[in-house]
DNA sequence: TTGATAAAGTTAACGGTGTCTACAACGTAT
DNA sequence: ATACGTTGTAGACACCGTTAACTTTATCAA
């Protein structure tokens, strides 16, 4: 879905499925509201994701940095969609603002559960801020190429920073 | 520049500077060609930018945030430009990259000279991250529209992740 | 002064794109 | 059976990036 090389046009998509060029039409009122519903299912995705680190772990208890290699993986391997659900064209669609907001909200839950003595807000703001600002950094190569340790490049990050 | 209304074809800007549609061509490559240069000059301003409010530190020692601050007005005052900045199809533009090195560059030195027993390529990574995830979600509007006391927010987070 | 050359601008066209309008097929409920 | 809402279609419109062929214009050597 949404693969990066080849354009993503309306009528590109409508000949990929077999189907005329004004179909689209019949199911949304314009390209950008198809775009804006393919960012709100790539935020719950993404929530997904994060949640079944959560789940995984014992008690509940997720170090904030696994949640943060989890979303940048999550960027890695969708590097479009992830555009797209940072795409500023769609600030003002309501319902993918909700998802988004809905990420926050957990990534905010496993801030205030593992570190119930710190403001919690702030400490989801840091961290969100940090897992985006590394990932579009990394995809966008200003963090040079070493690919396979990026791993270990956030952890060093976050560990720097202390905030776990 | 690059007002945030208006769209950016190559034909309304020719229209614009009052010239025919292909004249463009005479002095670039093609429309990528166009917003790679207007990228790198992107990074130009802000490094001097940045650079300005080092000047302006007695004895050259600026907090990493007062950095973050002056990076995250320009991401507010340029939002077109700066995701331009960013854009995932200019990724592959050399002269862009350099120009974007030479910021990271620029927040190391100071990372460097802030926190000379601390890790600087750490450090200015951390510290750039959380400028430009900080500055992408407020441009997006997913961090809330309290906008005078942002300055303030970005201050607190820096302190909550005890960066500084 | 003349003439060659390179730079910069022009018009016209090609294929592609988002979007709209008008029309046809078709399932469903009265 | 008939009316209707849903989904599809073809065709057009204006715009876009880009290219090709042609003209203008400035510069500088002869």
């Amino acid at each position: 879905m949404l693969e990066e090389g080849e354009p993503f046009s309306l009528r590109a998509v409508a000949r990929r499925v077999g189907v005329s060029q004004a179909a689209p039409y019949r199911h949304f009122g314009s390209k950008q509201d198809i775009e804006a519903a393919m960012a709100e299912h790539g935020f719950r995705e993404l929530q997904t994701a994060l949640r079944e680190v959560i789940d995984a772990a014992e008690a509940g208890r997720v170090p904030l940095v696994d949640l943060a290699l989890t979303y940048i993986h999550f960027a890695e391997e969708h590097p479009a969609l992830y555009a797209l659900m940072f795409g500023s064209e769609l600030a003002d669609d309501e319902e993918r603002r909700a998802a988004c907001a809905q990420v926050f909200a957990l990534i905010e839950e496993v801030a205030a559960a593992t570190h119930p003595d710190r403001d919690a807000h702030g400490m989801a703001t840091a961290g969100w801020a940090l897992a985006h600002g590394m990932a579009t950094l990394h995809l966008e190569g200003t963090l040079g190429r070493n690919d396979d340790d990026f791993d270990a490049r956030v952890r060093a990050t976050f560990a720097a920073v202390a905030a776990d």
